[in-house]
DNA sequence: CGGCATCCGTGACGATACTG
DNA sequence: CAGTATCGTCACGGATGCCG
């Protein structure tokens, strides 16, 4: 828990990072933008924070409205964490900060850890509206949610029900779009996306 | 000099937050979206900053392309700290770290610091291509560039030359467009800013 | 006087160990 | 599984000193 350093500053910007401007809470964020997170996942997918950071930055962001505890139902009885929808309104934080970011990711460093749902947040704009969308990588998959109003905006594995569109392609495409290398149909065009799926954004993208 | 405390993600947000995510980083950016300034002004606007940190800030971003140092001409001869294209770069970030802070902006309290030109933030995007717009409040003035390629976007002061527009407004009109309580238009509308000049801006909001 | 560098006390951070 | 406890280290904030 902390004693909340302010910046004291009347400007939303200056108030915007006394609340989010603590080392990993936005990182915490994009996690939990994948949905429900237990304690144990959230540490799995942040390496290198400690544990009682993590805990103290939790507790901090309930405290702020940013995040809710609840307790799953009794098979499994864990606790977990979920966004509030204040929380989720962060997202254009977030894209903004990875738009920018892309100048600098270059190629993958031999230190730098690597989640499959990481590579949802260069998709999101992309791929506006499309409504369920299920991505397939060599590291793993994901699935994104586009245009849903409230409930996560990706997350991970495969797509809980039938996608609208499924995305196959290898590492080097991916870390490509990740990187504004190329756009999404630039890289179906080339051949390097296989596009499936019966959806309006899936043929789309097939036509393009 | 920072040994670079990366989080070692391979995620354009984690980079951009390898670069930017340390305190008061963001708020120097926001500082030097201005224009250029000196160290000590840097200093004054940012209170709360040690003398230490700032200067240890400004070398982690010239190192890091975010800003350049450069010495004034003779009479005056100091040095300025100066945004780079990529440093500018980052004005869509703090527009969304500054939208989403706004329900978190509130009454001033007694203990935070203002400055005028915090008031730039929030009404950038409501003055989209505007051109040059002046802004008279009781703490002070500033001037808005909107539509400028490069350059900064707002400069502390009255405008260096005729704007197209010139607003004043007292302080609690201001603080409510701070908070996104009403929007420029509504507070026009109102009798509560009082805008004069020749541009097509200046026009448009007294026809509204 | 502007532009830092140094020193120092406090607190935040990261790693590991441990517990209900 | 979900944290708490402990500890060494480093970053931060404040004050002061130095040097052009």
């Amino acid at each position: 828990m902390s004693p909340r350093r302010s910046y004291d500053q009347y400007c939303s910007a200056a108030r915007a990072l006394d609340l989010v401007g603590d080392r990993w809470t936005l990182l915490i964020v994009r996690e939990l933008l994948a949905g429900p997170r237990r304690y144990t996942d959230l540490h799995a997918d942040l390496p290198g924070v400690s544990t009682d950071v993590l805990a103290s930055r939790l507790k901090d962001m309930e405290r702020d409205g940013l995040t809710t505890r609840r307790r799953l139902p009794p098979p499994g009885a864990a606790f977990v964490y979920e966004l509030t929808l204040r929380g989720r309104e962060l997202l254009p934080v977030l894209l903004a900060l990875g738009e920018w970011g892309r100048a600098e990711l270059g190629e993958r460093r031999p230190t730098d850890a690597l989640r499959a749902h990481w590579f949802a947040l260069p998709l999101l704009r992309e791929l506006e509206g499309a409504g369920l969308v299920e991505v397939r990588l060599e590291e793993g998959d994901f699935h994104l949610y586009l245009g849903a109003e409230d409930g996560p905006v990706y997350g991970d594995g495969r797509a809980p029900d039938e996608p609208d569109a499924r995305l196959v392609m290898d590492a080097g495409t991916c870390t490509a779009l990740a990187q504004g290398e190329s756009s999404l149909l630039e890289a179906v065009r080339d051949g390097r996306v296989e596009v499936t799926g019966d959806g309006a954004v899936a043929k789309a993208l097939r036509e393009a």
